[in-house]
DNA sequence: TTGCGTGCAAAGGTTTTGCATGGCA
DNA sequence: TGCCATGCAAAACCTTTGCACGCAA
C-alpha cells in the first residue's frame, strides 16, 4: 500500500474525529483544491475494502465514517445525528433484544455493527 | 387524488407482493415501456409523502416498499442479506428495546427506519 | 372548464472510467 | 525501473425541473 499524499490527507481527517462521519460529496468539497474527485472516491473505496472506513446510512446519504476497533463486543450503537456522538449499547436489553432476534426470529445477524440514528440528550 | 392509470399501476405493483422492496432504477426500467421516468420519481415521491410506501436502505441502494398497514410503528427490519427477504419487527421485545433507549439513554431515535442484516432460517 | 398529473427533453448533481503522467517502492 | 495512484476530462448514471398537453374531477 501506497502512503501517497492525497490518502494521508484523507485518512488523517477521519483519525482526526473519530467520531466523525462525512459524506462523498462533503470531501469531495473539502478537498476540492488540494485532491481530485475521482482521487477521492478511489480511495474511499479501497479505504473500505481494507475496513479501515465503513459506510453508515443518514436519512438520505451514505456517510463514511473511521472504523474503530473491530474487537467490541457490542452490536448496536446509537449515533447523534447533530453532534455525531456515538453511544455504544453493551446493556443488557441490547443483548437481549439480539438473543430474541437469533432464538425467536431463527435469523443470524451480521458481524456487522448496525447504527440506529437518533438525537442524543445533550442536543435535543 | 386523481386515480391516473400510472400511479395505479405502480401502486399495483407494491400491492401484488406486499413484502418486495423495489429501488427506483428497478422499477424505472420495469416500466420504461409503459411509465415515463420523471413520473415515476414523482409518485414514488406523492406516495411516500402519503405514507402509502416508505423507504428503506439496503447497502448502497434506496427501496420503497408498501407501507403495510399505516398505524404500523415498528422500527426495526430484518433484511437477510442472501434472498433479500425482509421481517419486520413488530414484537414486544423489539418496542421495549426502543423504550428502554429512549428512557435509558436519553436518546430520540429518529423515525428513519433501521435495517439489521443478517441471514434468515431459509437461508443459513 | 379548471387544474393537476403526465410525457418529453434538458439540466443538474454524483460517481465512474480511460488515459497519460508522475511518484513511490 | 516498474507499477500503482493521481489528475484531468469525458462519460455514465441517477434524479429533478420546466413546459406544454391531456385527462380526471
Amino acid at each position: 500500500m501506497y502512503k501517497t499524499e492525497p490518502r494521508k490527507r484523507i485518512l488523517d481527517l477521519f483519525k482526526e474525529k473519530e467520531d466523525a462521519s462525512y459524506s462523498s460529496i462533503y470531501l469531495v468539497d473539502y478537498f476540492k483544491d488540494a485532491i481530485n474527485k475521482s482521487t477521492i472516491y478511489r480511495n474511499l473505496k479501497s479505504l473500505e475494502e481494507e475496513k479501515i472506513i465503513h459506510k453508515t446510512y443518514n436519512d438520505q446519504t451514505k456517510l463514511y465514517e473511521y472504523q474503530l476497533n473491530n474487537d467490541c463486543d457490542h452490536h448496536f450503537h446509537l449515533k447523534c445525528s447533530k453532534c455525531g456522538k456515538i453511544i455504544h449499547l453493551h446493556c443488557d436489553e441490547a443483548e437481549s433484544f439480539i438473543s430474541h432476534i437469533t432464538d425467536e426470529h431463527d435469523f443470524i445477524i451480521s458481524e456487522e455493527m448496525t447504527t440506529i440514528y437518533g438525537v442524543c440528550k445533550d442536543c435535543k
